[in-house]
DNA sequence: CAAGCTACTTTACGACTGGTAAGTTGTCAA
DNA sequence: TTGACAACTTACCAGTCGTAAAGTAGCTTG
């Protein structure tokens, strides 16, 4: 979206970041070795080594362009000329739009919830909160949400974002319990749903 | 709940169950060793191969144990006397309850739909079927549920299970952001809104 | 008191891990 | 033509992984 150089072929570097985040995402952080990232991408692990400093310097890269993308989502909805409740509701689409086109960064984020090791966390604690007190905000000022105190708006608001990100996360096995078509029709009533009003 | 023998103290195989549940759910199979849990034991890792097969099967055992809760909590309901309304809000409220005084049965699961290995999948998806479709039975009885089709009684359900779960998950990085204090009170307003109705 | 069982431990193994050090190759500028 | 730099590779290392085999202490049974 926001990239500086015109897309001129990926470097090592990009197709690193780019197979990094869709293997950390698919088996997490422990279960992905140097070697699958940079054998998948056609390098040796030093090539690496080389680009970034170590493993965790990777998945920080990684972390950061996530971050990039989340901030993007509110961005473009908030300084739109909308009222309170249809902003609020653009933002649901948006994120499940974002959510379903991109379910690597779903999974991301909940390992990343999941994973409770210390490594940059308080690094991009600082985005997530920033990106979570937006989303208050805006639902705040809608009808629905200005009566409500701030301990209801946030669980509110959490709700529809774990919602979402749980029904994405959840796709694969769904799928395999209750057929891929009755997934997408679960997906489809959902997008429905947050089009119209939506709890 | 339903142990058979009485609460004697526990063998070193319980007590590598117990310790690999806990670990698993915490850090990840991946991310856990034979050596972890062992030495939280007290024992060496050899003491886990010859108790179990290898690392697969122990976390097998784990998993079977987590179906029989979830099952316990279906079962519990279902056999009541009650209206369906009623029964639904119970499920919710049993649920609730049981993901919060158990959060490493959350994050096991999570991290169960997280994964797409194939490992033993397919034994477990059985159970995970049944909980669904259990869950979807008893929401279609009630009167928000009747009128809706299936899909939409699907998406609802596990709107709700994925809500109450992904909360539960995300308590310690949303006690970094907000606070431990606001966790909690969010944590009480779910706890009052499934008492009362719901979405 | 010997046999047999359970519940382990000790020792050993090859495969693999992330990471360091040093060498190689291609491109470009002076 | 040389020098410098970027983008790698090959070689190597110490440590950890899951797994296997063999040994052992303690209890129970005849």
């Amino acid at each position: 979206m926001a990239d500086a150089k015109a897309d001129s072929p990926p470097s090592g570097r990009e197709r690193l970041v780019e197979t990094a985040y869709h293997l950390f995402s698919q088996r997490g952080f422990e279960a992905v070795s140097l070697a699958d990232i940079a054998g998948e991408v056609g390098l040796t692990k030093q090539a690496i080594i080389y680009h970034f400093k170590n493993k965790n310097a990777l998945y920080g890269e990684v972390l950061a362009q996530l971050a990039l993308r989340l901030t993007a989502i509110v961005d473009g909805v908030r300084d739109r000329d909308l009222e309170p409740d249809a902003k609020w509701a653009r933002l649901m689409r948006e994120f499940l739009d974002h959510a379903e086109s991109r379910p690597d960064d779903s999974g991301l984020i909940a390992r990343e919830l999941l994973d409770n090791r210390e490594r940059a966390r308080d690094k991009q604690r600082w985005y997530l909160r920033d990106f979570l007190n937006d989303w208050v905000e805006l639902y705040g000022a809608t009808q629905q949400g200005s009566g409500q105190d701030l301990a209801t708006q946030r669980l509110m608001v959490y709700r529809q974002i774990g919602a979402i990100t749980y029904l994405v996360i959840s796709e694969a096995t769904l799928g395999a319990i209750w057929g891929g078509e009755a997934v997408a029709q679960m997906q489809q009533v959902q997008r429905d749903m947050l089009q119209g009003d939506g709890v």
